[in-house]
DNA sequence: TTGAAAGCGCTAACAG
DNA sequence: CTGTTAGCGCTTTCAA
């Protein structure tokens, strides 16, 4: 079907490893031998076939990444960010997403597009440490998103609880007492909770507050429907909360809609806060407060990750980092100038952002979030 | 480095053509020789070397699927439907984005992986008829989004002409008659005017009003920034419009920050209608009415479209194939109940949707169009 | 500096 | 039903 080397060099009157110098810009040909045969190459329409190179060098410059889905913008704009990263070293990344369904998450790691991939980001959800340990598949993984495993690959997350205190302290400063957590999951499996729910825990029993369960909502899932749905059935256990922190800025959002069509005003009588950051936030009528990850950040360490690996460096133990992330504090709120916050790790930083009216939000390619940090342990 | 059907054939001590025999499920073979090489295969952990299948037979199982912009949640949710499409035909799908850039939609559809991709799904923005007939790869390529284009390939699109007259005959239907437009292209280029923008006149002038261009805003990009700033630059040249017709769902939706930081009430003072319907555009404080194509079927035709061109389908005509939509009515316009519309050709449908709390959005999985309407030309 | 030949792992003819 | 063999298009020794 296409055109071969083979081709080229017959064309050219060549041997097709001229062809192959050429092409690959070996440095020494001579310029008449490879005006020659870029002619022939230019006249046959000649174009490499990248299939039969990978097969040769056992590699495809193909790395996968997989979200729990697409339609989330936090993971839309994550993958859009890791595209552009991999592409900064030539590599092109495949795009799959899971559904958040366990099973499709064990296929992703395991068998893959075996050979066809070189490395894989994976953020997983309902994947389990034993899943990961037994794990087959010798190609690099890096593993993306809120949960921590005991396994062998690289992991790279902000600092969850650390946020999510954050965002629960910054909630008590405004004066806020009855504080509802909003996303937990509604889990059969006996899975400890989330990060972000030890946050929350911890920070209010740091403030000598007793954790209230009552105002702890499970969700289905992690969309704007779950985070209405959240809603309604805090309110109707009676005795509203003053202050919501969702487990991310859809639900948070669709807590916002309940809110409001129970007649409720953010910030004045309920305040909220998300996670996560989506640009959405930043242009809702109401504008949200959120931690913000640097996305940025999270796409670059992963696939400069996985390109190390990759190119067979020195083989380190695995890493956990932490990215940077901050606290985009906006009318959900309640804009009350606060000051900065930070828990003295290094790994965070708090700035209030966003005046009244962010019109103009801040650019996404111009994160202005501190050089992340790292925790080798 | 890894195993191959070599190694697994030689422990199992059959031939390599045994192997592969059991590998592809071929049915003439004893089930004590499967027993046998399967064993082989599980001690040897063997995984079949795609790269190299792929080589043999010419094919890859790979497709391409390039959109401007990931953080649009229209395409990221665009983008998911079509993994989900093109994997029931069990292909993977490669995702790139182009920024909206020429260069890249150039490059793109001229030699994006050349051999490692079956076959390419790509929503161009500034391509031109020219760059598309110019184009060498013979590799099938289906385009998607707003432009039409005299090439030989097959078109998937909804008429945006006729989903923007919908759009803005039920703003006149409202008793609006200063209609605004948002994001026609700030194009140095002589290019023709967007199809949506060419919506707006024919509406208008259909309805007896002169299209006022003053009322036209062009916008850099097609974001919530662009959006608010447009409605800045309206607002700034006095005589408000009373309703406000945006190129899609961002722009609509920074529109609506804007006017709402000038104190001017939606839809009261002025009504918003935009084009894309993504999800946040019913959750918003002030739920947006849009014009909403069946991304699934968009998706889901695409990839079909690919699919029976790669299996070398007798070469039909290119198609161009008209996806359904609908308008759906939220509170940005009111959510007074107006009748359907339709326009006569069959290839739309306006249903009024959506009551005044749509805490429950439609699922969209299971979407409420008509079956799809093709034109063929 | 360029040519010849081997082989990456697999499938598809064709034998046996 | 199973084995042998010849490439798919490329890179990479090794010679010349």
């Amino acid at each position: 079907m296409g055109v071969s080397l083979k081709d080229v060099a017959q064309r050219a009157g060549v041997s097709i490893k001229t062809v192959s110098n050429v092409v690959n810009n070996y440095p020494h040909v001579t310029p008449q031998m490879r005006a020659k045969v870029q002619q022939a190459i230019d006249e046959l329409g000649y174009r490499p076939n990248l299939t039969a190179r990978h097969l040769r060098k056992g590699r495809t410059g193909i790395v996968a990444l997989a979200v729990p889905e697409l339609g989330n913008p936090y993971f839309a704009e994550l993958a859009g960010a890791v595209i552009d990263a991999a592409a900064r070293h030539d590599y092109t990344v495949l795009v799959d997403h899971t559904a958040g369904l366990r099973e499709r998450e064990l296929l992703v790691c395991q068998e893959f597009r075996s050979h066809v991939i070189d490395g894989l980001i994976l953020s997983p959800i309902h994947l389990e440490t034993a899943d990961l340990v037994a794990r087959q598949e010798t190609s690099p993984l890096v593993l993306l998103g809120e949960r921590e495993y005991e396994a062998p690959y690289d992991q790279i997350a902000i600092d969850n609880v650390a946020a999510s205190r954050l965002a629960v302290r910054h909630l008590l400063d405004l004066g806020r007492s009855r504080i509802a957590f909003l996303g937990s999951r509604t889990s059969r499996e006996r899975r400890p909770a989330h990060l972000r729910l030890r946050g929350w825990r911890e920070e209010l029993t740091a403030a000598g507050l007793e954790p209230d369960e009552t105002l702890v909502v499970a969700t289905e899932g992690y969309g704007r429907a779950d985070g209405a749905t959240a809603m309604t059935t805090l309110l109707e256990r009676g005795a509203p909360p003053d202050a919501v922190f969702a487990y991310n800025d859809l639900i948070a959002i669709g807590a916002m809609r309940t809110l409001a069509e129970h007649g409720l005003r953010v910030p004045d009588d309920v305040a909220v806060v998300g996670f996560d950051d989506i640009e959405e936030s930043s242009y809702g009528t109401i504008t949200l407060t959120t931690v913000s990850p640097d996305k940025q950040a999270i796409a670059r360490l992963s696939v400069d990750r996985l390109v190390e690996r990759l190119a067979g460096k020195p083989v380190s133990e695995p890493l956990r980092i932490r990215p940077g992330y901050r606290l985009a504090v906006r009318e959900s709120t309640g804009s009350v100038p606060t000051g900065a916050h930070g828990s003295g790790n290094g790994t965070e930083n708090a700035t209030r952002t966003d005046p009244l009216l962010p019109a103009t939000p801040r650019h996404p390619d111009t994160p202005s979030h501190p050089d992340t940090a790292r925790h080798e342990d």
